[in-house]
DNA sequence: GCCGTTTTCGGCCCGACTGTTTTCAGTCG
């Protein structure tokens, strides 16, 4: 994982460039740039070099020529020359200080000046010391300020996952709501455009009783404290660790607004670079003329559809070259979480106490008005997981045909399992038990540590050599927690496209694998695709939108997934 | 430093808020 490590140079060498002087600043924008496509990338940069030099880098947004030449002279030295004689004349760690909210690379050098810091180890002594309050351009409320940020640090303050920050942000929005004192409240930002992960909330609010709003907002439960008011944005620390940013709007400006605080900004930015080809102006407000005047505000819609573009969903706002489409008129339509028919990666193990049973788990699909339900219990090797092997999974398979018997068809249950890939890249259950399935999901759980080359044999193997129809969470990565086994991705996908089998996307968010961005290079294969919401017990089954989202981040239609096709299509498509 | 259905040169998005200021720099998104 060196993206992280290459985008905080370029990040670091964009600091120090601004601090070189005057009329840089385009300069600076530019290594500011690189470091973002390089640090939100999924796919490793070394990868991309090593297989096309630095001819493929230059086919990144915002890499050209010398940037590129700095990621070559990067992986072949381990060193860049132009950060390091940056770094000799400003020797801070900007990275680490500016971490602070408030703290750009300004002031921190400006305390690395009056008072040596280097780090956040020694602003923390200058702190405590107070020495911070006299000097120039900081006070007293400044020390404060950046004591606290450095607290909020220390507790862990960072990106939060999609799934724990999305309900805090719906409950914000229904008090809003229901308080009676405004018109609409929505949440916004990568909050909205379904992100895996958020860094803080965005939430809109149409009002004109400002005063009322700030009471409501300062009353919630979710919010410990006030960090900036003004007549148009309040932004609150909220109890759970994350800031939260409402802006009051007018409603007549409702479309502008909402389009503005959505982003991404890479997104908005184009968007505005085609309004000033108009002559237009954009802003949060409206879609302004050449003398000024309205052209658009009210919808999304109208922003979009008067630059000349068609409408983009939230999700797809991410300067990925949906853009280029919408002016193409050739955006896909994308998958929608009632497209949904029938969830196939879910646990029922009669024999584990930590999944729910299996009349329970048909149940609740029963009530999300499934199709079907794939019961997919992991296979022997899984100790932990209580793993069945073959004669329980047979046994298994008879308690779901007397289920299925008594459920004359109201829901379908499927037989399948997790199995496990092994080491070699065979499977944990026999040829036997494999063909009672209506459908075979595979994943690996164990030697998760093996080399690049080794790992993508043996997944490729599992996908070539057995009757496989999905693979489970292709990844296995684990957000903030485990990184994703070593995986050639396009020759998986490869094999699966040769071999009909589908990818992934299971919708626990902390796994969110396949991830938005390998699904969108998954569809250039033209796979095929199966949003799971991988229960264990039957309230997970709701899980499922947080797939959805990342399928639709990812581009696909209702035509991509197989779980949105009805019951015998689905089987249809199995048997071949 | 990057980029190109107006350009290989000359452009490069836009506004809000805070703190320490008597008119603005710094930061954020």
């Amino acid at each position: 994982m060196s993206n992280k490590k290459l985008a905080e140079i370029f990040e670091e060498i964009a600091s120090m460039l601004d601090l070189e002087g005057e009329n840089r600043f385009f300069e600076v924008r530019a290594y500011r740039k690189a470091a973002m496509t390089v640090g939100t990338m999924q796919q490793e940069v070394e990868d991309i070099y090593r297989k096309g030099g630095e001819d493929a880098l230059r086919e990144l947004p915002g890499i050209g020529k010398a940037i590129a030449s700095h990621i070559a002279e990067y992986y072949g030295t381990g060193k860049i020359k132009k950060y390091e004689e940056l770094k000799r004349k400003y020797p801070v760690d900007f990275t680490g200080l500016t971490r602070i909210q408030g703290m750009g690379a300004r002031k921190a050098f400006k305390l690395y000046k009056a008072l040596g810091v280097k780090n956040l180890e020694d602003l923390k002594k200058a702190i405590e010391k107070h020495k911070v309050r006299d000097l120039e351009g900081f006070g007293e409320k400044s020390e404060q300020e950046i004591a606290k940020g450095i607290q909020f640090l220390s507790q862990g303050g960072g990106r939060m996952l999609l799934g724990v920050a999305l309900p805090v942000a719906e409950a914000i929005v229904s008090q809003l709501k229901e308080s009676g004192s405004v018109d609409e409240a929505i949440v916004a930002g990568s909050t909205r455009r379904m992100r895996e992960t958020v860094g803080d909330l965005d939430i809109l609010v149409i009002s004109e009783k400002q005063d009322a709003v700030e009471k409501i907002i300062t009353g919630m439960k979710e919010v410990q404290g006030i960090i900036a008011r003004g007549p148009t944005k309040i932004s609150v620390i909220l109890k759970v660790g994350l800031n939260c940013d409402f802006r009051i709007i007018e409603k007549k400006s409702f479309g502008a607004a909402l389009q503005y605080f959505t982003g991404s900004k890479d997104h908005s930015v184009q968007l505005r670079q085609i309004a000033v080809k108009k002559g237009y102006s954009l802003n949060e407000y409206q879609l302004s003329g050449k003398n000024g005047e309205n052209i658009a505000s009210r919808t999304e819609a109208d922003v979009y559809n008067r630059l000349g573009l068609d409408y983009i969903e939230p999700e797809m706002r991410e300067a990925r070259g949906e853009i280029e489409l919408a002016l193409a008129h050739n955006l896909p339509k994308l998958i929608e979480l009632k497209d949904i028919r029938g969830d196939l990666h879910s646990h029922a193990n009669p024999l584990s106490g930590v999944t729910d049973k299996l009349e329970d788990v048909v149940g609740a699909a029963m009530k999300l008005g499934y199709e079907y339900i794939g019961i997919t219990n992991h296979s022997k090797s899984l100790y932990v997981e209580k793993g069945l092997n073959d004669r329980q999974m047979q046994e298994f398979f008879k308690a779901v045909d007397k289920m299925n018997d008594r459920l004359d068809g109201k829901i379908r249950i499927l037989k399948s399992a997790e199995t496990d890939i092994l080491k070699d890249g065979t499977l944990d259950l026999g040829k036997k038990t494999l063909e009672q399935m209506d459908y075979v999901l595979a994943a690996v759980h164990a030697n998760t540590n093996m080399g690049k080359g080794e790992m993508t044999k043996r997944v490729v193997m599992a996908i070539e050599e057995n009757d496989v129809h999905i693979l489970g969470h292709p990844t296995g990565r684990l957000i903030n927690k485990r990184e994703p086994i070593q995986l050639d991705l396009d020759k998986v996908f490869e094999a699966a496209k040769e071999n009909g089998v589908a990818m992934e996307i299971d919708a626990q968010p902390d796994r969110l694998d396949l991830n938005d961005e390998s699904v969108l290079r998954a569809r250039k294969y033209g796979l095929k695709f199966s949003i799971d919401s991988d229960t264990h017990w039957v309230d997970q089954m709701q899980l499922m939108r947080y797939g959805v989202g990342t399928a639709r981040r990812g581009w696909l239609t209702k035509g991509d997934v197989i779980n949105s096709l009805p019951l015998e299509k689905l089987l249809k498509q199995f048997r071949k």
